[in-house]
DNA sequence: GCCGTTTGACGTACGGTGTATGCTTACTGC
DNA sequence: GCAGTAAGCATACACCGTACGTCAAACGGC
């Protein structure tokens, strides 16, 4: 068992397996132990590398964070934020478990700084006072992580993996029951969640314009 | 051990117990036998009330949105729609769990679905389209469950039970770094969760309102 | 080449979890 | 008084995170 047949074991290599392991299999049947038979490794093997599970959790929340990628400097503010808006939404729909274990963390990532820094920057070398900047981060921080939100607990929209039946199910024996929710049904079913997390956006961004100084 | 001396179990007095084991000690310590041992009782018997403990995880969810109270449908939408999102966000604020059980749990809960009835409703009779309205859905609902997120897990805010000293240690720590996050620290100190939950919530209704066909 | 030290994987064990199963107690209707 | 039933209890199992001790391989100084 040799280098060459078996690579050492990394921080690095454990979250990326763990990020996967949670994509497949839900972030609730991670366990050490699974993680471990993942990487062909017994579940103490992880400690040598890693402060425990809090860790690997803490790290993956860093991960999603960091995927965002940096913030665009060059364009119009609102095109900026809209953009590290968008690409942060994704990120999050795109791992089911990241609101989960977002909100299972108590600190915040110091990826999630950065990514504040860089946004509040943009508004202040625009004009903008600290304090509606201040006003603008929460407003478009809410909108991305309830959206987020919305969009991997949705049972309705489009996406591929959605259970079609199961919502039009749904939906048929609620409609005698909620009569507003069965007229807007037709658009549950057909939401799309880019243009849907768009429309909220905007409302947002134009209203933070519209009072610029 | 006669029935005036302790008063039989039922699944209210589960729920209500879980809610107040969570509100002290967290959600994460909330188990079979510590919620037995609060209500003077072994965990198996809390079987003969419950499906188990998803069912009191999905109860408390319910009993989340049942805490939100009816929507009032006598004044204008406008101020309809922001009282309950205020109602909603005190709700899940007041319970800092909340954020965390409901993006554990898959299927949404019923109240929640009469919560939404009723708020589309108001919106249809008011001759907002189908579609309209369901745009707003999503607009309100993320900034109501993003803002909620926010303010459960923001180390700053001047709420009572905050740590004042560790929020100014943080921003102290991230001055050098983050030099726009340092320029509206004062902002985020003082920030009232109230008044700025109901500027992003503003920035929605008005931008809707302005939709109005 | 050799030896002390460090590293990292392993195996065992402990206290905790949710819950299936069977037993026993207490109350109800007659 | 007594059968029937509801509900609390005790045991047991599989799984969890992880503290601890062992041990083999790798490495640096000489």
């Amino acid at each position: 068992m040799t280098a060459t047949e078996r690579q050492p074991l990394t921080k690095e290599r454990i979250i990326t397996a763990a990020v996967a392991f949670a994509d497949e299999h839900g972030i609730e049947a991670l366990s050490m132990r699974k993680l471990g038979s993942e990487l062909g490794v017994e579940a103490m093997s992880l400690y040598n590398h890693v402060d425990g599970k809090d860790d690997i959790l803490d790290s993956m929340v860093d991960f999603l964070f960091a995927s965002i990628g940096p913030v665009d400097t060059d364009s119009d503010w609102v095109e900026t934020t809209r953009a590290a808006a968008l690409a942060a939404k994704r990120v999050f729909a795109s791992h089911p478990w990241s609101v989960q274990l977002i909100s299972s963390r108590e600190g915040l990532s110091e990826a999630s700084f950065a990514l504040m820094d860089a946004l509040m920057g943009r508004l202040l070398d625009e004009g903008y006072s600290p304090k509606l900047a201040h006003h603008a981060w929460h407003a478009i921080a809410s909108h991305v992580m309830g959206y987020a939100f919305q969009e991997i607990y949705s049972v309705f929209g489009k996406g591929e993996d959605h259970d079609h039946d199961r919502a039009e199910r749904m939906l048929a024996e609620f409609a005698p029951k909620y009569p507003a929710l069965a007229k807007i049904a037709p658009h549950l079913m057909e939401c799309s969640h880019d243009e849907e997390f768009e429309f909220g956006l905007d409302l947002i961004l134009t209203g933070i314009a519209a009072q610029k100084p």
